[in-house]
DNA sequence: AAACTTGTTTATCTATAGTGAACGGAGAGC
DNA sequence: GCTCTCCGTTCACTATAGATAAACAAGTTT
């Protein structure tokens, strides 16, 4: 009862969670990685099947795609995405880069949208998650969070370096935090991959344009992204599409 | 223990089911739908929100993007998926059409990849689950079972009639079934969506081709998907696609 | 300002989730 | 072809912990 308030359902997660990425594994293995019995094991894998979101074959088993089905439910259900979403394509369409909407959510930056440059472009999952300091759109979460909230989420989460040019002291990311609240857009080079570049502006709401509701993000290749055009071209056309979305949300 | 093994999980199950699509709810809302304790209730959505299914603001609770990135990783760790996107994008690419990747799944067509004609043009989502009998993709699928299999599919899933046009009797969807494996292809021609068309191809595995393992389709709107093109060019484009990730998967 | 909401906490109790051991079937290896 | 082994499943038991109802604490509404 210390951490959880139903065990059970933890367990359940833990198994879940151990068959995520489409593994396939048996009882007996599970109950070992897990340190829970056999039959506890089992007991939770029945009950997931028969909830449709696990699939045996001759006793190995595996999850199914409800899960997927679920979770594309819950995004589409978000009238931020709803009003959004048309906007990302646009916006994917006019720079012919890939774009993507991101919302905040447990201390993290998650892709909400994701619209490829073209096809078989696939650079973002949807749905996946990164680190806030370390990403444009991450970023821009951040510097619209007051000073202790800032502190908090280091705390808590610390400055993970994925490259040499993640931002690596709290110091460096308070200074980032500040210009990008002037100028209200936010920059990643190469901050979680080294060859990959993004411009996100922010997405605001309410009377006083004080609430963060999330932001909108241009990304690709260093090679395409550099120069004028990462710096003047594309961040207006971020903003103009960030702007839109904002008077779509008014009404 | 007559239904699920573990009452606590089926419990989540139904409060996560609950909150689906985007739901925002409160715990004495969910108590009385759910017709479990104030109590209980408050404790499972603590404990979904320690593991980041879900998020709270004052007093209401909805669903995170955490299931969507479940769901995403379990679809791209299919090797069926992996194997196969290309040829579902390309597909699209040259018939400027919609194209799915179905796989079966506790009776039901799961689209397990979807690769839109255009931007904005969102036909079916990723994930979503149309019923076997009613579909291109899903007939293609009872058409490798056998007799008894497909009879035991009539019987749990009976025979929704989504349209007017939707297979009605047993004895009418036996007859399409064994004209649908004679010719290695199935069409659906507005038996989901009364303006939709779609022709789907199978994807066999195993060394007699025997194991069915999913289908490519190509859908789209009745008024482009009709005479000549519906039924010879699209055809055998799907068909070729379909024998190519054969191959692909045989190594 | 009081009378409703609502979410949260508490204390009690019983159902049940977890355990270990036994069962049965499939495969491997001699 | 037989045994041995491994694994998934089932069984019976017990202590745990999920579920309950009632009290509590905030926040709205009237």
């Amino acid at each position: 009862m210390t951490e959880y308030p139903v065990g059970a359902t933890h367990t359940t997660a833990r198994i879940v969670n151990a068959l995520a990425g489409g593994r396939e594994a048996g009882v007996t293995e599970l109950a070992e990685e897990l340190s829970v019995s056999k039959a506890s094991v089992h007991n939770h894998l029945a009950t997931l099947e028969r909830l449709g979101i696990v699939l045996s074959s001759n006793g190995r088993y595996r999850l199914g795609l409800r899960l997927l089905d679920l979770g594309m439910g819950i995004r589409d259900g978000m009238t931020l995405y709803q009003t959004a979403s048309p906007e990302v394509n646009g916006l994917a369409e006019s720079t012919g880069e890939s774009t993507a909407l991101v919302v905040p959510e447990h201390g993290e930056a998650v892709h909400a949208a994701v619209e490829d440059a073209e096809r078989n472009d696939r650079r973002i999952r949807l749905g996946s998650r990164l680190p806030l300091h370390a990403t444009a759109a991450g970023k821009l979460i951040l510097a619209y969070r007051s000073r202790d909230e800032v502190e908090a989420y280091v705390e808590t989460h610390g400055l993970d370096r994925l490259t040499d040019r993640t931002v690596q002291s709290p110091s460096d990311l308070r200074d980032e935090l500040r210009s990008i609240s002037d100028r209200g857009l936010a920059f990643d080079r190469g901050e979680v991959w080294e060859d990959m570049r993004s411009v996100a502006a922010p997405i605001r709401q309410g009377e006083r344009g004080d609430a963060f509701a999330g932001a909108v993000a241009v990304l690709g290749p260093a090679e395409r992204l550099s120069g004028k055009r990462l710096e003047e071209d594309l961040p207006g056309l971020v903003l103009s599409a960030a702007k839109r979305i904002e008077l779509d949300l008014a009404d």
